[in-house]
DNA sequence: TTTTGTTCCGGTAACGCTGCCGGTAACGCT
DNA sequence: AGCGTTACCGGCAGCGTTACCGGAACAAAA
């Protein structure tokens, strides 16, 4: 066969309508049961597959889904994995698009999925992104949109997100527990959710435990190893160093790492360390770090799942706001208390 | 605006026919300035963009590619992040889907790809796929397809790859000249080309310099860590362990190295390993591990290309393989010759 | 016999767009 | 005046599919 088969052909074949293959195709109640058969197995000879084009165009709907993310790092990976898995299961194709963490990009992805490619968008904003428009044209659409892990108070949608502030502040606390006491954050772009998020959890442990938070300690920088690196050799030439330091990623978490051991400074004893993610990473480096881990596969299945409700749901679900929880993982980096203690016996 | 603004919209506005409006847009030549200008001016008020459902449907192309991978670690995403560069830049949209390395998730993504979605595929195959009809079900639809990274003598089609044998010769190599007498190799599954052929530069080496290969020491394991982590476990309990290992992913590089720190071996002291792929995480663990680094990037870049070709050019591409040269980056973790100088003098 | 109801099927229009053909008006040339 | 040429535009068909309507054939009820 060269050209792939149409309902026509089968038509044609059979000597019947049109319409009769199409109803016998869709198992319509008012075709014969032996007409039904007949168009069956021809299609199955024919290797018929129906055009999702002419579909789509007739009935106004792709079943595709636009999944728009900044990057595919690990954590984004497994959360597309999870939005694969949900929505492959619903009948939906999932067309993901990188931004590379680029607002231009991003718009041009997000138009390009817009022209009646997709039946909606599920979407994780770029950390370059500061101005909505693009998104909130799709809103004029009518056309369903779920935010996922970095969702931000100016796109009003049905969201999944973990809880930041919380991951924030067990990093946080447990840092003090652990007895330290200037404690830093590299903290991602100040436009970014998330960031915010986890530096205000840090905040708010620093003031359950009555330490002064010193300006000078919070850094605003890029989400990236090599500015977490610089910022690190910052921060220890300063004359009150920090002793213990939260990055809100792992990337950034390594390096800072690199930057302590670069600056001859041990680990948890010296200069403790907390990352954010629990990339397979933190526990392969010596020593391991502590870091906040969080469900991204699960999160992935929420977004989807949000997605699909949006979908089938007529009423207005943009306050729904999911927020799952994230558990700090306590590896060696952080664990000064194991020396304390030795020390002391 | 509800609904999105059709040509037919335009064109009760203005007037004038609905072939006029769309000849208009598409600056056809037989069509006065200022219907052109009126049309332009109306089109962009009303916000208008043409429907890429209607216009593949009319044209039999979509302007989509079917992108499909194993999976989407470090490795792939960089080159999927190649290929989304170049195809951008043609106008080309990719649609990725993940077969997590199942044989029929990649049957069911191709499937729904096939489905007039895409005009054409570019391909990696799962580790499990040992039968191809899906893959063959593309080109009988005279689709265009390229294979890159994995790619397999069953599949007839052009292609890119890295050279995995000069790969897994350079590392080999290494290893010997740095004085390791018995050399294993962690190979991975038994079908899968990119194994088999870092395993042929293996045996190359270990010809080259006249050591005889040992059928203990090659090990068929999967892709994956944990059953690195275990097979290493095996090959360091034999009576005559082996004093280096060549590994052929870094995840499994990964495995071996907890296996063998768990023994209490020393890298590269007692044991020498090099891994493959160069991720990032070999520079970040202790020792740093020497790997095979490949060109992904680019690698994606030229897949992408290949494509573009194979859409416009009529004449039969599969016999194109570009393959791209790896490079070895030595690390601590095999460089055994520093110890013994160090030693000896 | 006529009426009423089932069961099954075909024709038509439409989704938004383009390719093709043909047609009109205006102009210039013989 | 008649002709061809040019510039511009409209109509129609069709891409593959489905929704809707109407109708034939037959059986059952009146």
């Amino acid at each position: 066969m060269n050209k792939p088969a149409t309902i026509k052909d089968i038509a044609r074949q059979l000597n019947i309508s049109i319409s009769t293959v199409s109803r016998a195709m869709r198992n319509a109640p008012d075709v014969n049961a032996d007409t039904k058969r007949a168009v069956m197995a021809l299609s199955e000879e024919l290797n018929y597959q129906p055009n999702k084009l002419a579909l789509s165009l007739r009935q106004k709907q792709t079943h595709n889904i636009g999944v728009i993310v900044p990057n595919l790092d690990y954590v984004l990976a497994t959360m597309v994995k999870g939005i694969d898995e949900v929505a492959l299961e619903a009948g939906y194709t999932v067309m993901v698009c990188q931004s590379n963490e680029s607002f231009g990009r991003e718009i041009v992805n997000t138009r390009r999925l817009l022209d009646s490619l997709v039946d909606g968008f599920i979407i994780s904003v770029s950390s370059e992104t500061k101005v909505f428009d693009h998104f909130k044209k799709i809103q004029e659409y009518q056309m369903p949109m779920v935010v996922f892990d970095r969702v931000t108070p100016f796109l009003k949608a049905p969201g999944v997100r973990i809880d930041n502030e919380d991951g924030g502040f067990q990093a946080t606390e447990h840092l003090v527990e652990q007895g330290y006491k200037r404690i830093a954050i590299l903290a991602g772009p100040k436009n970014l959710g998330i960031s915010n998020q986890r530096l205000d959890g840090y905040l708010k442990a620093l003031k359950k435990y009555k330490i002064k938070t010193d300006p000078d300690l919070i850094i605003n920088c890029d989400f990236n190893q090599h500015y977490a690196y610089l910022a690190t050799q910052e921060l220890l030439q300063m004359k009150k160093r920090p002793d213990a330091i939260f990055t809100i990623s792992d990337r950034m978490a390594i390096g800072a790492m690199l930057a302590i051991k670069e600056k001859g400074l041990r680990m948890p004893q010296d200069i403790g360390l907390v990352g954010f993610n629990n990339e397979p990473v933190t526990s392969l480096v010596t020593p391991g770090i502590s870091s906040v881990d969080q469900p991204a596969f699960e999160l992935g299945k929420i977004a989807a799942k949000l997605f699909i409700e949006t979908m089938h749901n007529e009423n207005d679900m943009s306050d729904i706001e999911e927020v799952l929880k994230p558990k700090l993982i306590i590896r060696e980096s952080s664990q000064r208390m194991l020396f304390k203690n030795g020390r002391s016996k």
